[in-house]
DNA sequence: TAGGCCATCTGGTCCT
DNA sequence: AGGACCAGATGGCCTA
């Protein structure tokens, strides 16, 4: 698929190590590290500039922490001898020894555990890449990818409305077969309710692209009547009037299914 | 220029 | 003990 995770190179998930930690360590305050780096900016303290010969030394030594199940796409290990001898090192040396330590080997063991966030963190996106891959959003070079909370915000919606889907599906199949069963109870979603555009999400220019591919069919997750896109402010929620009035604690962006109309879907979730 | 998004660093905590 | 996970901090990039 030409997932848009791969033309996003504005700003490369994981920069190359060499992009990494070379210019990194000449940043000394301000912190123009690596492309879009950053590097040891929370505490300057612990990085002085002085040290960045040696850190960039060190660097070579614990940037190459592979652990590559990533097929080389992530941190390219410079050697995975280095990194077998670094984390010696650093094993050799326990929380208990870190006032002992030694300046290099604190530097070490940081650099070790910094690489290990990092590649969590590449993982994690990598994940992210792939939930964004299964997204009923137009992927392609002239769209932009989806931030990660409205990925997370869409998949959910997503799930939502296939699991209303499938319930309607079952209602319908017992009603056509007869199949009355006191077991089954029509979804409190009732009947063909979203007929009215169901979850209606983020307002994305793919809403047109998808419309254009499927007229026939509204957009399951992305209203038809989507605002005017706009990347940096996603808007979840088909109208003001259908806003469910369910703010995400943490992101403050309405949710998109009514709990009133979706009770049973939202059983549990809560 | 402000705000959103992101990558990275870092220290703490939990788990194996 | 070491690694995974998490949250806060920081700074860069991009867009409105």
């Amino acid at each position: 698929m030409d997932s848009d995770a791969s033309l996003v190179s504005s700003r490369p998930s994981s920069p190359e190590p060499d992009d990494l930690f070379l210019p990194a360590r000449s940043k000394s305050s301000g912190g123009s590290g690596f492309t879009g780096g950053t590097v040891s900016s929370s505490t300057p303290s612990d990085c002085p500039p002085e040290r960045s010969a040696e850190l960039r030394g060190a660097m070579g030594a614990a940037g190459a922490h592979p652990g590559d199940k990533l097929g080389g796409g992530g941190f390219k290990s410079s050697s995975s001898s280095t990194s077998s001898s670094t984390s010696s090192a650093a094993a050799s040396s326990t929380k208990k020894d870190k006032k002992q330590m030694t300046e290099p080997e604190l530097q070490q063991l940081r650099l070790k555990i910094n690489s290990r966030e990092r590649k969590r963190m590449h993982d994690l996106n990598i994940a992210m890449d792939g939930l964004r891959e299964v997204m009923p959003y137009a992927h392609g070079p002239s769209v932009r990818k989806l931030s990660k909370i409205a990925t997370l915000l869409l998949a959910r919606n997503y799930i939502l409305m296939l699991t209303n889907s499938l319930e309607e599906m079952k209602r319908l199949v017992s009603e056509i077969y007869g199949g009355h069963h006191a077991g089954f109870h029509p979804s409190a979603c009732g009947g063909l309710a979203h007929s009215a555009p169901l979850p209606a999400a983020t307002a994305h220019p793919a809403a047109a692209a998808h419309a254009a591919h499927h007229p026939a069919v509204h957009h399951p997750v992305l209203p038809p009547h989507a605002p005017r896109w706009s990347p940096t402010r996603i808007q979840l929620g088909a109208s003001a009037e259908d806003q469910p009035r369910e703010a995400t604690p943490a992101t403050g962006i309405a949710t998109v299914f009514p709990a009133e109309r979706c009770g049973s879907v939202w059983r549990g979730i809560r």
